[in-house]
Order: C-alpha cells, then structure tokens, then sequence
RNA sequence: GCGAAUGUGGUGAAGAGGCUAACACAACCGGCUGUGAACCGGUCAUUCGUGGGUUCGAGCCCCAUCAUUCGCCCCA
C-alpha cells in the first residue's frame, strides 16, 4: 500500500532543494547586510500566542490552524506565521533589555495554515521575514520595505509591484473603524455573507472583499485618507518621501487593511504580475504593529516586519525561467573493474573524502560501461579506474571525463595529483568565465 | 466551506465497447569478457487509482469512493 504525502504538503528534493538553497541564501545575505541576526523558533506554540496576536477574529485563527492537545492537556498551535513567536521569543528571553533596541530579526522555515491547497498555497510552507523591533520611525519602515524590494530584485524580479497603504495610528484606525462601520451597515443586506460577518468582527475586512457587487459599494465607502490624524498622516508620506527617494516604486491602494490583526500604520504587499496580470497572491506582505509587543507581555515597542512565501517566490522564478539550471557536479567517481579491487576503491574513496572532495565510488559489479554512464550521470570531474594491476601495485589510474585524458600515478600522491588536476580545471573554468563577462 | 478537471509501467503518454494495452524516454543485458556519451539487438504493464454495476465482452459506459491538480474564499 503506498502512501501519500499528507495533504496540502510537498517534498523537496535534489536539483529543487539547490534552488530552494540560492534562494535562502541570497534572502539571508541580504537580510545581513541590514544587520539582521537570525531567529529559530519552535514549530509549537501555545495556542493563545496567536489568537492573542493574529487576532480571535482573522480567518487564520477561527478556522485555518493545526492545534491539538498534547498528553498534559495544554493546547499547542503549529506556527501559522512567525511575527508572534518572534515576539514571544524576544519578550521570554527579555531581549528588549539586553540587546540593542530596535531588535533586528530574520527568519526562516515552516508554516503550517489548514487552507485548501493551490497553486503557490500549501499546508506546510516556508517562510523567509524579518522583524524590526523597538521604536516607531518611519525610516525603519521605510528601511524594511526597501530591505524586501532589494531581495526580490537580487532573485532576479524585474517588474514587482508594491502595494502600500496605511491604517492609521490606533485613534485614527478606531475612528475610520466607526465610520466604515456606520457607512456599511446601511447596505450590508446586498452584501455578501462573508461580509455580514466581517461587519460584525472586523469591519476593515470588507474592503478587502472581491465580489463585484460588493466592490460597487465599498468604492463608495469612507476613505482611510480622510479619518487619518496629522501625525499618521505624516508618518506616512514620510514612509513614501523615503521610498521616493529610493527610486522603489510602489502604488497606494487604500483597499489594502491584510487578514491579521495586529498591523496599524503602514501595510504592503510585493506582488508580481504575470502576463495575464493574474497575481497567484502576494509574494510577500508585511506590514506596522504597534500594540503586539506590549500584548504579550513585553514593553510599549512598536515593530515592522514582512515575510516571503518562499514556494511562491519558488514558484514564480520557475515560471519565468529565472532559476538557473543547477545539478549536482560530483568531484570524482570511483570504479573498479571486478570485485576484488573493491576494498582498494573503498579506500581511495574515502581518502579522497577525507581531502573534501565529493566523492562516489562504486560497489557493485557493473561493467566498466556502465558505471562510465553512472559517473556522467552523477556529473563528475573525473573518474579514477582500479583493477587487480593497480591494487597489485598501488597504483591508480585517473581520468578526465570531458577530456578523456587519462594518467596513471602511485597512490601515495594520490592527493597531490588530484588537487593538482583540479586546481587546472579551477583556472580553466575561470577563464571561461572571464571570456563570458 | 464551495466549484471544476484529471487518475493507464520508473517517466512522458496513445488508446472514441472487441484478439496479446501502441510509441518514446529511462533502466537493465548483450554486440565490445580493463575504459562512457554514437550505433545495433534483446528484456521491461496478466493490467489501466479503488470498489461495485451494465454488457457475450469494460482501460473505455454508469454509480460510489479515494487521490491529485486548478479556481473561489482567505493568505505567504
């Protein structure tokens, strides 16, 4: 009976696993560069980190996390997202006061959501974000948003689109939060059933909705703009002044309020846009909290932060061809002729480990045919070939598989002659790159 | 939660009720018994997701079920 990967999950292997690697390593490197450390939080939490963060009334809380009882009876929660446990992490450890403020963190690894699973959306998915923790400064906003633009174009997206908007400080999100409140009440018996409910738990919801009836209404609703006092006013032009001044360029959609509750101030999304201009979601979305760190217990620290779906980033560069073909290259792949030389290869094996170099070396009794095809099939440098003579001797023979060269040596400098012929593929291939630039 | 499509060897698949389930790739063996990408020959699905039904006869039609994929909602 076979079994299938549980539903909404996927395996990851071979040439896909090297690419999910550049992708991390280029969204980490970049990260560094803006002085962020990196942050491992458990998978489990205690349920009420997230209805307390994420909101009791986002969909991600009443209805798409994985929580069970464990055997002492504490309901634990596998991570919906990251920005509450990165929180917690940092008020458990009391980091707000032995580290520098604002905190910089960055992270990366699995999410779990229980969602009806589609293109670009899975069960289990990975997470790439950052959290910048301590004050409230629109250069800190500002910093962040460029930090994601850098990192996307560094992946190679040419044409991303940036989705900002604000919900204003608290007084201002409470005072729009009334009006819209008061303006959708009036025709919420045309609306969909959906929004019957958002009215009732989180009115802001509705301008997110995609029915087309309802978007007739909604553009007639309120605007933020008009509800926000000075002082989030001018955070946020300050947020876009510095944008401006980055050359990042971005679109207001003031319909943009995002599924979790902790944000105020400024929200965004990076989106890309395929030929069609269908999105398959945001790349990324982030956004300002303000309450979120006193809410779990830490001090009146103010955060920004966004993440990346990696498997949608994954997803996209696959689709416009900009994931580079990468497969494994193997150093040198060790034959032998018959089955009596096969300690001798073993041990030649693993002295060529021991010298760091990968290494694959054949035990079964296929004929020199085609452990030659094995060898190319495992993209390798080299081939070194032993039969009775060589083991007789100690002696081996070591052959260039794009060249088809082939030299004899003595074991005893077996490193010598190795770190030798690579070290001419090494200037070889250099030169080709020069050649290319 | 709602809607749609698709399930045939290791892979891509053909197959519109009738002999033994095409073809291609991969794999393995041999031609070449100590040297690979070419070439030639051979082997590789008693069975079509699963269970039932219709029929003289089912991969093909019907029902159920499971799985996968896509869309809506929502989200990264």
């Amino acid at each position: 009976m076979e079994i299938n990967p549980v539903k909404g999950t996927h395996d990851v292997v071979e040439e896909e696993a090297l690419a999910y690697q550049e992708i991390e390593k280029i969204m980490r490197s970049v990260a560094e560069v803006y002085g962020f450390n990196e942050y491992r939080t458990p998978v489990l939490e205690y349920s009420e980190l997230f209805s307390r963060s994420v909101g009791e009334s986002s969909d991600i809380v009443r209805k798409e996390m994985y929580t069970f009882l464990d055997k002492a009876n504490r309901s634990v929660t596998m991570r919906p997202e990251w920005t509450a446990s990165i929180v917690r992490s940092i008020v458990s450890n009391k980091l707000y006061a032995t580290k520098d403020l604002p905190i910089r963190a960055y992270y990366m690894g699995p999410s779990f959501r229980y969602e009806r699973p589609q293109a670009g959306r899975y069960r289990q998915f990975n997470q790439f974000g950052v959290e910048l923790i301590g004050e409230k400064n629109p250069y800190y906003d500002a910093e962040i948003i460029v930090l994601g633009y850098s990192i996307l174009r560094f992946l190679g997206f040419q044409d991303i689109t940036l989705k900002i908007n604000t919900l204003g400080d608290d007084v201002s999100k409470s005072a729009y939060q009334k009006a819209i409140k008061t303006y959708f009440a009036k025709h919420i018996d045309k609306m969909c059933d959906d929004c019957k409910e958002r009215l009732q738990i989180n009115p802001l919801r509705i301008l997110d909705c995609k029915v087309e009836e309802d978007q007739k209404i909604v553009r007639k609703a309120p605007k933020m703009s008009s509800y926000l006092n000075e002082e989030s006013r001018d955070y946020f032009n300050k947020v876009t002044t510095l944008l401006d001044n980055m050359e990042i360029p971005f679109e207001i959609d003031e319909t943009l309020v995002r599924g979790l509750d902790y944000y105020s101030d400024l929200v965004f999304e990076f989106h890309y846009l395929d030929k069609q201009k269908k999105s398959i979601g945001a790349l990324g979305a982030g956004g300002h909290y303000d309450k979120l760190v006193s809410e779990l217990g830490g001090g009146p620290l103010h955060g920004v932060g966004f993440a990346f779906g990696e498997e949608r980033v994954y997803e996209i560069l696959r689709q416009e061809k900009l994931i580079p073909d990468l497969q494994e290259r193997s150093d040198i792949y060790v034959m032998s002729i018959s089955k009596n030389e096969l300690d001798y290869a073993y041990d030649i094996a693993m002295r060529l480990r021991f010298n760091g170099y990968r290494t694959i070396c054949n035990y079964s009794d296929k004929t020199l045919k085609s452990q030659f095809k094995t060898a190319t099939k495992h993209n390798a440098y080299f081939a070194v070939i032993v039969g009775e003579e060589e083991a007789k001797n100690e002696t081996f023979n070591i052959k260039n598989l794009a060249t088809q060269e082939q030299q004899s040596a003595k074991l005893k400098d077996l490193q010598t002659v190795v770190d030798k012929l690579f070290e001419e593929i090494e200037i070889e291939e250099r030169e080709v790159a020069e050649a290319e630039e």
